[in-house]
DNA sequence: TTTCATGTTCAGCA
DNA sequence: GTGCTGAACATGAA
């Protein structure tokens, strides 16, 4: 699931779920530590309250009364979920809480944990981008450069963090270019388009609680699949790969 | 049984 | 250095 606005929605409802209450006890396991971890999520001492949250990209930071952060990436697989009783299926990370407890439940467990003592310590090795719902035109178009194929550009989370797989070939498509373009081919409108869309498709599937179903009509991931078709020509999605991944896209509307 | 999957990272190669 | 491909990670779903 987890792209920017899936992300950012998780981020509100561990907030909004969990937020302000008193840890009891932590545990975690089959997810893999970021190596700039302090220490382990069972070392997290009780009493400790989550404060707020700093989302970047697709990475979560919870905000810990310590000082420290609670890292979280969701991988492919990885969702929250605030429940009271019987432990979900797939619990990967388990934080007690007085009231309710979190899972996070990961069945594929592609996703990470780790302690920090700054989301920083996190982006900064890594050279993450600037978070794409946030990012200003020029900024975007002065990091848009290169030989490669847009689509891979879009996906490089050293380029701009945030946008995957499903939300590129959605901004693509809207833009009206081919994932295969090459970046330096781009038209000064095609860039601005691509702007706009990165920012405009990730705020409509916030807008829809990330239920891809829900988009507005004309939106590529309402029907983003083998047998859909494309909502301006009619005509079948071209599938191919691009970047590594399976890409939708039309080729009546995009060049 | 085989293939594919909304992510990240790394090795190998042109 | 740039960019691409394939693989690994681990497992469910089609």
């Amino acid at each position: 699931m987890p792209e920017l606005p899936e992300v950012e929605t998780f981020a509100r409802s561990i907030a909004g779920g969990v937020g302000g209450e008193a840890l009891v006890s932590s545990t975690s396991s089959g997810l893999r530590y970021v190596k700039e971890s302090v220490c382990e999520v069972e070392d997290i001492a009780p009493g400790t309250v989550i404060e707020g949250y700093r989302r970047h990209g697709k990475a979560l930071f919870l905000k810990l009364s310590s000082g420290r952060w609670l890292y979280i990436h969701f991988g492919m697989s990885g969702r929250p979920l605030v429940f009271d009783g019987d432990e979900p299926p797939y619990t990967r990370l388990r934080l007690d809480f007085e009231g309710r407890s979190l899972s996070v439940q990961d069945p594929r467990r592609l996703g990470g944990v780790g302690v920090l003592d700054s989301p920083e310590d996190y982006l900064l090795p890594r050279r993450r981008g600037p978070d794409a719902l946030s990012v200003g035109r020029e900024e975007l178009l002065s990091r848009l450069k290169g030989g490669r194929a847009v689509k891979a550009a879009l996906m490089d989370q050293s380029l701009i963090a945030g946008v995957g797989n499903l939300y590129a070939d959605e901004v693509l498509f809207q833009a009206a270019v081919l994932p295969r373009r090459r970046v330096d081919s781009l038209h000064e409108e095609e860039r601005a388009a691509v702007h706009e869309w990165i920012g405009r498709a990730l705020r409509a599937s916030l807008d829809a609680g990330t239920d891809l179903s829900r988009l507005p009509e004309g939106m590529m991931l309402r029907v983003r699949s083998k047998d859909g078709t494309c909502p301006r020509c009619l005509i079948p999605w071209s599938v191919g790969t691009v970047g590594g991944r399976t890409s939708y896209f039309c080729e009546g509307c995009q060049r």
